[in-house]
DNA sequence: CGTTGTCAAATGAATATTCATTCAATAGGC
DNA sequence: GCCTATTGAATGAATATTCATTTGACAACG
């Protein structure tokens, strides 16, 4: 028999809400899809998480827990860092899907997620500490340089179809080669 | 008396639609809401449309034929053309909401729109050609540059709530130097 | 001029389904 | 036996879609 494990059946649940609200958003979400995927009632989602919104929320911290702990940033390389986060969407597109979801649908009201502010400031840290090193130059300022980076390395996600035509026959490294000397060119003194 | 003009409905609901689907997405669009606006009944949009994805098919060949209609590119001078595509997203942020629930949501089976593809087609063009008159570095790959240049000018839109926390004090000026800049660097010779 | 026939535009009230949420009842492990 | 996990069957509110009917414009006709 299923031997009764109430964590091993949350963490079951949130990665069913995760690939659930990755593939279709929170008003395109069905609970019982992610109920059956987790292998048990809907009623259950209700008992662990009180509602949609609620399971949506629980799966983003968990989300952003696992991101931050990959792709830490290497602000001597930062290249290889833009490249690293195009390798993270390589492996798991489904992860810039949630992400966009969330920028589009979750309540504005709800409380920003604390542990990405604070991973956002240290980032920021680390540019200037390494300007101060010398191994950056001065002139770039350090938010709207790592906001630059986020975005080029996102850049294959967000193509649309219909810009997709035009770059059908490239291979990964292709775009990854995009991606990387993008960065340099930005960061060039 | 309210005078008969099918036409004019008919753009009314495609116009009510547009602010529909950007705000909720097609999933959480209401076909009641977008009648409301439009001043009809909800059957009427079936009259007209056929069904909810036709609509919010029908809004987005609206739009992209706005759009294409603003901001023609300007091959040298690119960086004022990522700040006019800037200026573009400033003043109407519905549209970058649109186009992402397009990429999100919409029926991958439905043919992509084909002036869309046209006029991609032709930015990779004028490009190319600038490079042939020495105006723009040969080493770039315009297809690449291209992509690089829309995926910029969409920087603060695509930013994060934890993101937007650490440059929140920014005016719109700051924010469009950061793209024009950022244009310049990647441009550079 | 009026009357009337015709057709498209438009309505509003069903229809029928989908879905989040609740809850009383059951089962598992200690 | 007791506590918690879990179920499965309601519930009830939305909501997309259909359709029989009405309304408005317009032109043919007397």
């Amino acid at each position: 028999m299923v031997t009764r494990d109430p964590d091993a059946k949350r963490r079951q649940l949130v990665q069913a809400a995760l690939a659930e609200f990755a593939a279709h958003g929170i008003a395109g979400a069905r609970i019982d899809r992610i109920a059956k995927a987790a292998n048990c009632s809907a009623g259950l989602v209700y008992t662990y998480f009180g509602s949609k919104d609620d399971l949506f929320s629980a799966a983003f911290d968990s989300l952003i827990e696992t991101v931050l702990e990959e792709a830490p940033i290497t602000p001597d390389d930062l290249p290889e860092y833009a490249g690293k986060l195009f390798d993270g969407y390589e492996d798991h597109p489904e992860v810039a899907r949630f992400l966009t979801w969330h920028r589009l649908e979750s309540d504005p009201d709800r409380a920003p997620n604390a542990a990405a502010i604070a991973s956002t400031a240290d980032k920021i840290a680390a540019i200037e500490d390494a300007q101060r090193r010398g191994v950056l130059p001065e002139h770039l300022v350090p938010a709207e340089l790592l906001g630059m980076i986020l975005q080029i390395s996102a850049v294959w996600t967000a193509a649309t179809p219909e810009f997709g035509e035009a770059v059908a026959q490239y291979t990964r490294a292709d775009r990854r080669r995009v991606v990387t000397d993008a960065v340099a060119a930005l960061i060039r003194p």
